[in-house]
DNA sequence: TTTTAAATGACCGATAGTCAGTCATTTGTT
DNA sequence: AACAAATGACTGACTATCGGTCATTTAAAA
């Protein structure tokens, strides 16, 4: 037998060393030779860990987002106000400490809009349905503390779509001037219509 | 002087031959060369009138959506019921006529994703105003009218928003059956809200 | 015949992806 | 302990492809 590396282990590695590469230059500049260079391998190398570039955005973004969903859970946490925590859950879409991932998602979306794998299309499908849980449980406690009406729910859904739809405006558009501050005030409407008043 | 061709048309009619071409294979499969032998020019020319490959499906989505937005006018012009104009004007996300200005939609939003240019970030935020104010106008009568409320605008405006997003999910994950019921749907409960019980 | 816009495809440089060969480490044998 | 054999990891030269350029050709008009 000879070295057994860890594979999966690599591969996160080697997409690590890359992250600053991909989120500084789009991934349509940059060669595979360069990401190689970039993370100290040889080129051959770098196909025995990914398919091809679009591979590499999909570890690289896999990295970044699970990064963002266990600091995303903690702060939820300390949370209380329903309300609150919907924005908080949501800014992601603007957040400053998010830029690096947000670049990568869009790269991404770019990707599973012309090129998926169904691999690629499974994860965004996890990550949809994970997303949904987290604003209904929101929500479900939002009610059940009494600050939501019953009917909050079915309202609310539609706001994932909304956000995301913002967000595709916002970064395909010069239209949409304060994204920040257009999905607070929907937030903010829609909260008028489902929050009990006191 | 020699022959003068009409620079505009000919871009358009190299375009139009290649229709069946983009919105069968991706972009990603196509090579300049099929391009310009499905065109029946040569590959310089059509550098004459295309900066690239993305400009060809600039100007295949321009032509799509002007046929579009003609067809869907008229349309608009023959409904009385704001709430059925208003899931009309929602059809194209789901519409199986409109299949071929989808595909075209969906390669041209990737491609504002990762390389946009001035010229096509323009045309999106025309686009993008272009459709609010449409949207506008229907709820504007439907108050005029009195089956609205006054409120009804702010409500609604975030129905394009969430419907592109909707269409983003259906179009990047397995998470969304059917597009059109869930469009409906949500134009069905914002309804509830804003229109004038008699 | 001259002028000039339009059309062209051979050509070039870049790059994605492959593969035959090398290297490094472990395992088995004496 | 010494060494041979086995094998997975790694590599970069190589190939095929393709986007984009440009010198040349074509043909209409003057």
């Amino acid at each position: 037998m000879a070295i057994i590396v860890d594979k999966v282990q690599k591969r996160r590695d080697i997409a690590l060393a890359c992250v600053e590469l991909f989120t500084q230059s789009g991934i349509n500049d940059l060669s595979i030779a360069k990401v190689a260079k970039t993370a100290g391998v040889g080129k051959g190398t770098i196909y025995e860990y990914f398919q091809n570039k679009n591979d590499i955005v999909f570890e690289i973004l896999n990295i970044l987002m699970s990064e963002h969903n266990e600091i995303k859970k903690k702060k939820l946490l300390s949370m209380d106000s329903t309300k609150e925590k919907v924005k908080v859950f949501f800014s992601f879409f603007y957040n400053e400490e998010d830029v690096k991932l947000r670049e990568m998602y869009k790269e991404f979306t770019s990707i599973l809009l012309t090129n998926p794998n169904d691999e690629m299309l499974e994860f965004q499908t996890e990550c949809y349905y994970l997303y949904n849980n987290w604003i209904n449980r929101i929500i479900d406690e939002g009610i059940k503390k009494g600050e939501l009406f019953e009917h909050a729910k079915e309202l609310i859904m539609g706001l994932f779509a909304f956000a995301q739809g913002m967000f595709l405006m916002s970064a395909t558009t010069n239209a949409v001037g304060d994204l920040q501050k257009q999905i607070n005030t929907q937030i903010d409407i829609l909260f008028e219509l489902i929050e009990v008043k006191k």
